[in-house]
RNA sequence: GUGGCUGUAGCUCAGUGGCAGAGCACCAGGUUGUGGCCCUGGGGGUCGUGGGUUCAAACCCCAUCAGCCACCCCA
């Protein structure tokens, strides 16, 4: 009789369990390949992180750092916290570790976990997976570009199809105020309608009131930040949109992705899918952040990159029927018939030569053993018993066919090949 | 931070006042060394927790905790 409750794992977090690692793996390996394949090298970064990084890179009045950060103390009484995005880690390593230093623009990915402390629900949790990507450094417009098509491949070549583009420009330092004194004259006569969030927004982040979905009305006869863009800013986005058009990816024009990370310029764009149960249908975005770095103290520098969610394209992959094929735990199961322990864990290690090999160790029946080597999915079971064990042979089983014969140890490598 | 729903076996759940159940999983047997399909049996339960009502509570009431879903925001 237990104790007490068994210990569960903690609210929004989840255990991703044999089952479902195949297809995790698939989305892994296929972001490792579309990245590298157009030149981008894969680094870590620390999970920790100093709280200033976070706070002056993704911004106070976010959502992201005002509300949903893991901040903690460590034992030596310094501030730390749990990455929530893996961009400002990325820049910080990229002038830490001398990468500044060469050829420009870095091309970077990272995949990992990431920390946000909000309230979970369908498919959003408290440690999410993230494969990010960034090219620093440089400011052509190409690469803005360049960094869509990868995440765009990356969804297809998952076989993902309900993804659609949303693609906007913030605009810069230079424009951006000019814009934000017209949302401000906009939003203004309206206070005394808007919802308390917004009412908060306008004095903190007026960008944000576009994004609210409680004042929809508002919104849609708001001034477009597209009308207040600079000649740099203009002449960028339409560099970003012609070089999208020759690549053949399609978009939509959407002025009201602004992102809620305080560090974008110019082009903010966000990967959706077309919504299976739920609203969390946001699969990834990103955009240009060109004020990031002297932001967290370094010398300015520009640079563009996404986030996109493995979890919910994995999600996403299942909903869509995207096929991946869980292999057998073992290719060869060691069934003793008896308490054979040393001879049973010699099989195994000759077998392992050539196969994935487990050996069954319980103390069951022979039937059940068999029965579990049927459900791990197993190729051969490599069966003796006593007399067996002491001749060095074994009796081997091909499961498929049922067909078995006797195989002396010295030659069951052969015999698996 | 706000709202809705749900907590019963390892898992998924049925059970609306009267003996705590099913399927799956696990173990054994049917088959004297051999899996899948089938059949039989077995082990396993503080009915989330605390209090209250009642002759009697998994069930009704109160509180509390937890989980899920949704708002918000994001991946």
């Amino acid at each position: 009789m237990p104790e007490s409750q068994p210990v569960r794992a903690t609210r929004g977090v989840r255990d991703i369990l044999p089952g479902e690692r195949p297809a995790w793996r698939v989305a892994e390996q296929a972001a490792q390949a579309v990245a590298e394949r157009y030149g981008y090298q894969q680094l870590e970064t620390p999970i920790i992180e100093p709280v200033e990084l976070v706070e002056r890179g993704v911004g106070e009045a976010t959502d992201v750092v005002a509300k949903e950060l893991y901040r903690f103390q460590d034992p030596g009484g310094r501030w730390l916290v749990l990455r929530p995005e893996g961009t400002a880690g990325t820049l910080r390593a990229y002038f830490e570790g001398g990468l500044n230093q060469g050829p420009q623009p870095a091309r970077l990915y990272l995949i990992g976990p990431m920390f946000r402390h909000d309230r979970p629900q369908a498919g959003r949790y408290r440690q999410l997976y993230q494969f990010s990507l960034e090219a620093i450094g440089e400011d052509s417009p190409a690469l803005d570009a360049e960094v869509i098509e990868v995440a765009w491949t990356w969804f297809r070549d998952l076989g993902m199809k309900g993804v659609s583009l949303q693609l906007n420009s913030i605009g810069d330092g230079k424009c951006r105020p000019a814009y934000r004194q017209a949302l401000l004259d906009y939003y203004r006569p309206l206070q005394p309608e808007l919802c308390a969030d917004c009412r908060r927004r306008l004095e903190v982040n007026p960008l944000r009131l576009l994004d609210c979905k409680a004042d929809n009305r508002f919104v849609k006869d708001a001034p477009l930040i597209t009308e207040y863009l600079c000649d740099e800013c203009r002449t960028a986005f339409a560099g970003v949109r012609r070089l999208l058009d020759d690549a053949g990816i399609e978009y939509r024009l959407n002025p009201r992705i602004v992102r809620g990370l305080d560090y974008y310029t110019r082009t903010a764009f966000e990967f959706w899918h077309e919504a299976i149960g739920g609203q969390q249908n946001a699969l990834g975005g990103g955009g240009r952040y060109d004020g990031l770095a002297t932001a967290i103290g370094w010398p300015a520098t520009p640079a563009v990159g996404f986030a996109t969610g493995l979890d919910r394209t994995v999600a996403m992959m299942k909903e869509e029927g995207v096929a991946v094929p869980a292999p057998a735990a073992a290719e060869v199961l060691v069934v003793p018939d008896g308490p054979l322990l040393e001879p049973a864990a010699r099989v195994g290690r000759i077998c392992r030569a050539v196969r994935s090999t487990a050996v069954d160790y319980s103390q069951r029946s022979l039937k059940a053993k068999m029965r579990s080597a049927n459900r791990l999915g197993s190729r051969w079971v490599a069966v003796m018993n006593e007399v067996e064990a002491a001749r060095e042979v074994v009796q081997l089983r091909e499961m498929g066919s049922g067909e078995q014969r006797e195989v002396p140890w010295r030659e069951l490598a052969e015999a698996l090949a």
